[in-house]
DNA sequence: GCAAATTTGTCCGTATGTATC
DNA sequence: AGATACATACGGACAAATTTG
């Protein structure tokens, strides 16, 4: 009731004298409820109407506010369902480095380039505590997916680069550094997205993945961390004369 | 004029099927917009209405899909003045990795741990390649960096972090990866945000963390990569350690 | 299976703040 | 200072998806 509002001004006390958009303060207002209610992933968040009444702000500007933290991840919205708190993944990393591999027409190679070296720095300069940490059920779930990588081979190639991604969050799972595995499985995906573009992604050089993979596994079963980074760098550097090819080809 | 629109359908021939949202059609719109006119960051995108038209949307769904791409740094928006291609930072990894820092009552300390880490394994396991491609003004300006950090020790702090970012920021340049540096500031980032809601983040080790930092400088002048590593192991374990102590206060 | 209720998706019209010329 | 172009914000209305009785 009391709908005459006198004045222009909406209802809200504050000037809005607005040094900050006003959806950053509902973006800032709802990370805030989060925490405060110390939600997890999964949990529901109110829905938009009660949202824009606890933060004095229209449905709009809390739409765009929404739209900001489900593009990080912080926030998950179903359709005719609700709003929940959102897995916290990387997938705005994915996002953000895919397309800027995409964009520059130059420097792209750079970038995929960048990317696999951060990858085998990963794993190179963990090999001795991977292969001292990786345990029996682990070795043999990397020897399965050596063997699913051959079936696979010269099929569709979908179960190819799943069985490869999958193989090696595996592989850096032990480290008990979720991080490392969620930035590997991260750039193997914008190298997915982005190498089809480049021309640098072809099948001929499966049947020396599969081989390397199994180097690798081989390794890691006698705990030879020397073996191990061999076989990484003998895995590693065909993948980086594929880039260097393709950019030489421009 | 002609708001008659017999049918219910909007004005689009498409039927709108729209198994995704239409905002989402937008954003990679958009997406295709600046791949397909190869522009760089900085370049000027049309302004709302423009888009609205040119991708069969609204102002609101237009709107949101721009929120979208500036949460991800791919368009950026000045008030007042017009959109524009973003930077293509990884400002979306660093926010989203915060407030997982922060969200995480438990084990927000592996966050951290995990962070510093990374960073860690970038700095040592491209040991090798630092020390013999630093050259002689990148040297001059770590040192400076160090004496910068010596003056502002006691004072606010503020000098001290940035001389600090720049420092490592600086150390891993010359690898020619950007996305290395940029990740390594990227976690320092996070750091900085999230340390102080943890009590890790105390001024009394500064003294040691710029002994370390001499010692890298140091270690450096001399293309000793062996002392660069130790040194390094010596800067982090503190760190480490200062973790793992507030970890266990909890 | 249907209908109602809830919740998000999309649209429109309008008013306001901001930057440029 | 005025005019123009642009983004920001509001509020109401209807469409679409989902759950529930």
């Amino acid at each position: 009731m009391a709908v005459e509002q006198g004045a222009v001004r909406p209802v809200a006390a504050a000037p809005r004298t607005a040094r900050q958009p006003l959806r950053q303060e509902v973006v800032d207002g709802i990370k805030s409820y989060i925490l405060r209610n110390q939600l997890r992933p999964g949990d529901p968040l109110p829905a938009e109407p009660a949202l824009c009444e606890a933060l004095g702000a229209s449905r709009s500007s809390v739409r765009e506010a929404i739209r900001i933290l489900t593009a990080l991840d912080i926030v998950e919205v179903r359709h005719g369902h609700g709003t929940y708190v959102g897995r916290l993944s990387l997938s705005a990393l994915v996002e953000s480095l895919a397309f800027r591999g995409l964009l520059s027409p130059d420097d792209d190679f750079q970038v995929m380039s960048d990317l696999v070296e951060v990858r085998e720095l990963f794993e190179r300069g963990m090999a001795e505590r991977l292969v001292n940490s990786l345990d029996a059920g682990r070795i043999e779930r990397l020897q399965l997916l050596v063997d699913a990588m051959r079936e696979a081979g010269g099929g569709a190639g979908h179960g190819f680069v799943d069985a490869d991604r999958t193989f090696h969050t595996l592989l850096v799972s032990p480290l008990g550094n979720d991080l490392i595995g969620q930035l590997s499985t991260a750039f193997w995906d914008v190298y997915v997205i982005v190498a089809p573009h480049l021309d640098v992604f072809t099948h001929e050089h499966e049947a020396a993945t599969i081989a390397t993979h199994q180097r690798i596994v081989d390794a890691v079963r006698e705990r030879d961390a020397a073996a191990f980074a061999a076989a990484l760098e003998d895995h590693y550097a065909p993948v980086r004369h594929r880039i260097a090819e393709a950019r030489a080809r421009r």
